[in-house]
DNA sequence: CTGAAAGCGCTTACAG
DNA sequence: CTGAAAGCGCTTACAG
């Protein structure tokens, strides 16, 4: 079904057919009724497909993710960072992509998807996206990366917030202070740590140095980014002879599963160990104690990763950078040290 | 830049750089290699959209959304959805594209979504939505609906679900039960309630019926499915003459909100009043106390509903109808009369 | 193994 | 106000 079918079955032309449906003051509005009566009585609609080869746009914005489908939907942080960009979705009638690597690559994924723009998210390694996206004059904006020049992007000033949860750490005395990393994945070999993660481990790094610490004075324990591995990695740290009396992790959900594990080993929080997160998802007020964490405003990024997304579409040829500020959220899982 | 672009470079036809690009067997390898190194020198790849509407696939799954994608990605229902969809994403390679509805209509929204097929969500009335799938002739799997025959679709047992956990009161000694139920929409005055809320309501008024109690013996509150809400309709609950001994809310984020309002009224759980939920999501087995609810298996669901989806798709043209069970979860916030 | 041609279904200047 | 024609960029039988 066609609008060469309807055009027939009307007795008009193609492009009447097509006026009909875009361009109504183009032809007679009796003979648009009588063409829209035929096209749905054919079960006519224009296929959408055709109709964005021919206007060169999609009207759909995509996401460039660095995980599969079913990890990001697992993960609270790509909810809330959804229902940002999804604000700008809403605003502009647009769809949205999710684009997970194809056969484990990122850059594989990209010439398969038909969007206007795409927001990036979490290149911590560039292999080529950023080239690959420019070559083919698709608008992009970078998310929690190491952003190059002239690209838009937007952050979270994670090193800040790192700097200001361990100087609440040090404040309350503490010096044996251990932390849990999310892995930083196999690139760490030949890059070492990239974007967030290198952020905030900058962060904890200056401050500890304001107490004369240095990182090397510190266990640290990196693992994947589970509760399960974040109680582990807890216990763990728990055996060495010198327990720590705080524990910095970088996710909230490392730090849930830390608090499990004290919960089972019968350590007393804050009174015996402190404990804090990153993100300040809402299970760290719900968790008890509270946790004590990192705020970033993870929706209002994807809100202005989709606004800089929609203006670089539209043309607009500045490259924004934009960094959000972090917020230091005391709780209840710290206290001085005993 | 263009495959035309790309033959001119390297000497050849369009022809020889889709095969180069498509189908290697088609060429001399050392042809291709050359094709491919113009290719990649000019920065061409083929175009998504054009290769689309010649192949006549998009290698693209369409989620039919009831609401916008702020909504829908606050909701945490969805992101467990996801996850089972975005298995089968994973498994076949396919991204997903969320489709909101375009200015406040489902139906307006099918026509501009590139997709091989769609999941359609909570449709609870049809104004037309399965017609134009059908008519359009794209796939389609119906979740959480009332699906007409001959249509793909998968379900939740909510009837058997709602039952069991009234019994669970019931059997406790309650007789003074109220309950909480998420809004039926505006559509309720037209259609009466539809879709998994109906079922629901159809479960509790059979357990009811064993006791000799019916729908209209209950205070029934419909409000919004929000935390917020679900605070707000169990105070009021409260403060009726005969406050009831148990709650029966439809959704685990009213459940929650309820159990918010016991705590600020000073009402013990489940001393003295028992609160049920359903869904059994995270936060269930978070909230103190923990909640006693109606588990379905929304990973599962998803799954099922993109599995039925790919197998339509290919054009197997069984119609499989598939309702999953539940089952109900006993925690801590139910008990005995007292 | 390669090239010219048709066609996927649409939109849009352009001429009437 | 309408129609014939070109073109969006690709793929794929078909003939050589």
């Amino acid at each position: 079904m066609t609008s060469k079918d309807v055009a027939a079955a009307a007795g008009v032309s193609r492009s009447a057919v097509s006026f009909a449906f875009n361009d109504p003051a183009k032809i007679a509005d009796s003979t648009r009724q009588r063409i829209l009566a035929v096209a749905k009585e054919l079960g006519y609609t224009p296929n959408p497909v055709a109709r964005m080869l021919q206007q060169g746009r999609t009207r759909s914005l995509g996401v460039l993710l660095p995980q599969d489908l079913p990890q990001i939907m697992e993960n609270p942080y790509y909810s809330q960072f959804f229902v940002g960009l999804g604000q700008v979705c809403h605003r502009e009638g647009l769809t949205l992509l999710l684009t997970p690597p194809l056969r484990n690559s990122m850059l594989k994924a990209i010439p398969y998807a038909a969007v206007d723009g795409f927001v990036v998210c979490g290149l911590e390694v560039d292999r080529g996206e950023v080239a690959e996206l420019r070559r083919r004059g698709i608008p992009f904006v970078l998310v929690d990366s190491d952003p190059p020049e002239g690209v838009p992007s937007v952050d979270v000033d994670d090193q800040a917030g790192a700097r200001e949860v361990v100087q609440h750490l040090l404040d309350l005395g503490h010096r044996r202070i251990a932390v849990i990393s999310f892995d930083p994945g196999p690139d760490k070999e030949a890059y070492g740590y990239r974007g967030p993660l290198a952020r905030r481990m900058a962060g904890i790094r200056e401050a500890l140095a304001g107490a004369g610490l240095a990182m090397d004075d510190l266990p640290l324990i990196e693992v994947p980014c589970t509760r399960e591995d974040g109680y582990h990695a807890a216990k763990n740290l728990m055996l060495l002879d010198e327990p720590p009396t705080a524990l910095v992790t970088l996710s909230d959900i490392l730090a849930v599963g830390a608090i499990d594990a004290m919960h089972d080993l019968g350590i007393d929080i804050p009174g015996q160990i402190s404990i804090t997160g990153f993100d300040d998802q809402p299970e760290a007020a719900w968790v008890r104690p509270r946790l004590t964490t990192v705020r970033q405003p993870i929706i209002a990024k994807g809100r202005v990763a989709g606004d800089f997304l929609i203006s670089a579409i539209r043309g607009e040829t500045q490259h924004p950078h934009q960094v959000l500020h972090t917020v230091l959220i005391i709780r209840e899982s710290t206290g001085p040290i005993r």
